[in-house]
DNA sequence: TTTCGTTGAAATGTCGACATTATTTGCTTG
DNA sequence: CAAGCAAATAATGTCGACATTTCAACGAAA
């Protein structure tokens, strides 16, 4: 009853839900949801997570929870207090600024590597996925759902070239861990256009600098990149400095 | 009652278990026990995970075994079947090298900004630990476990100087990850006086790469010493080449 | 009167037993 | 010998017993 709005976009986790929902055992169901609601907000950092609220939520027994809880623990998005339940996992600045330092420097570190390796295909699809986010641009605000997923493939795009699954495994927890934060400053102030004006101005010296095999300038860019969010998050009210 | 010698050496998980066998839940407990059993080879690659047995080992119930393998399965430590239960993660040379090439990459990340943030209590860290990794190098095969530990501890001091808790959970997790293969590997063969000599000698030019404060070469250095042990890998038998 | 500590009851998490469901094995029959 | 059906085997999910924590009410001391 109490069903808050799911205010933001996230990731493409949606899509592996779907596909978990015939196949698959219901625990690994509930893991794509409820990181959905972690990542999204939907239940606030250093809140419980009662299992009788989440019973009710995910229409499961407790088992499944469990599981499901005992993963987002070692993806420490959920913590768990000895006997005490298990809470959203807390944030921080602290912890903001290393998580997006950390991810802006594996990002470089994929973007170097696929400008060495990247071939032909890497390139066509990375203008395709460029195309697809630009010719989104203009209904940015409408559906951010759907601008966020194709800004995702654009970036996916680019470090695929690295083809290390290792490298890029360890990419996709830290955006994941990442979003949260973003989301937080999504819903903190919305309207930044003169943001994304930017943000679309370094996504072209970007694609410019990966079709010349500009290693160095790439993965300056990238970084650079990653780390503009986490700047405008310091500044965020919302967010404690430390852990509480 | 089929006690399997555990053969060799892991990390400090060890000590993690034993403060948590009177406190925390018995599924954190477990975890510690089967990834060391995972690690160490007691149970080998690919192979089933019968409940059953794991029930007898373990001495608990399914829940906190379920629970348990579904904190390995974010560790790519287990792999689940539909609803055929949970086997060992499979090895192959293709995996092998990748998780030996991102640790390295990772590891020289770390290195480079140990040396650019690194204080006086840093290297006198690090001096510590190569004294004691160095006063047990004679030992070494008396009790393999305790060398793995100074050099592991050595390993740790170095890199503990990024000040960076998110990238150096990503640096043990690819540990953990790569320890499966090199306890395989130790029990290929044992007696590799040549290659601990080497192994020492660019120990000491790490040490020396670091207090100069010489970035480049530091990260060089340690991208090569965990580079080798994959080459080594790579000629052995008992690996397939892919995932089988 | 207020504050702090104690105690008891209610709530919640943990874990094992049982039931359910899916898969595998083995036997029978064409 | 192959195919299909039946019994077993094994994993998944629900439920309940037990242990721990939380909260509130009560009482004593300042």
């Amino acid at each position: 009853m109490p069903e808050h709005a799911v205010k933001f976009p996230g990731n493409l986790q949606r899509l592996n839900t779907m596909q978990n929902d015939h196949k698959d055992n219901s625990a690994a169901r509930v893991v794509g949801d409820l990181k959905q609601d972690i990542l999204q907000g939907y239940f606030a950092p250093g809140e419980k997570l009662a299992m009788a609220r989440l019973k009710t939520r995910y229409n499961v027994g407790v088992s499944p929870l469990r599981e499901a809880l005992s993963q987002l623990l070692i993806e420490q998005l959920v913590v768990v207090e000895n006997q005490r339940g298990f809470r959203v996992h807390p944030i921080s600045k602290e912890e903001m600024l290393d998580i997006y330092q950390t991810r802006a420097r594996i990002e470089a570190l994929c973007v170097g590597l696929a400008v060495d390796q990247g071939d032909d295909e890497w390139e066509a699809r990375i203008l395709a996925a460029a195309h697809k986010m630009q010719k989104f641009s203009t209904s940015m605000e409408s559906d951010p759902q759907e601008w966020e997923r194709r800004h995702h493939d654009f970036h996916s795009a680019i470090v695929a070239g690295c083809h290390s699954p290792t490298l890029l495994g360890v990419r996709r927890s830290l955006y994941e861990k990442a979003s949260r934060y973003r989301n937080l400053w999504l819903t903190d102030n919305m309207q930044q256009t003169d943001f994304f004006d930017a943000n679309r101005k370094e996504h072209d010296q970007l694609i410019d600098a990966l079709l010349r095999r500009d290693r160095e300038t790439a993965c300056k860019l990238i970084e650079h990149h990653l780390l503009s969010p986490s700047k405008a998050l310091l500044e965020s009210q919302t967010i404690p400095e430390k852990t509480v």
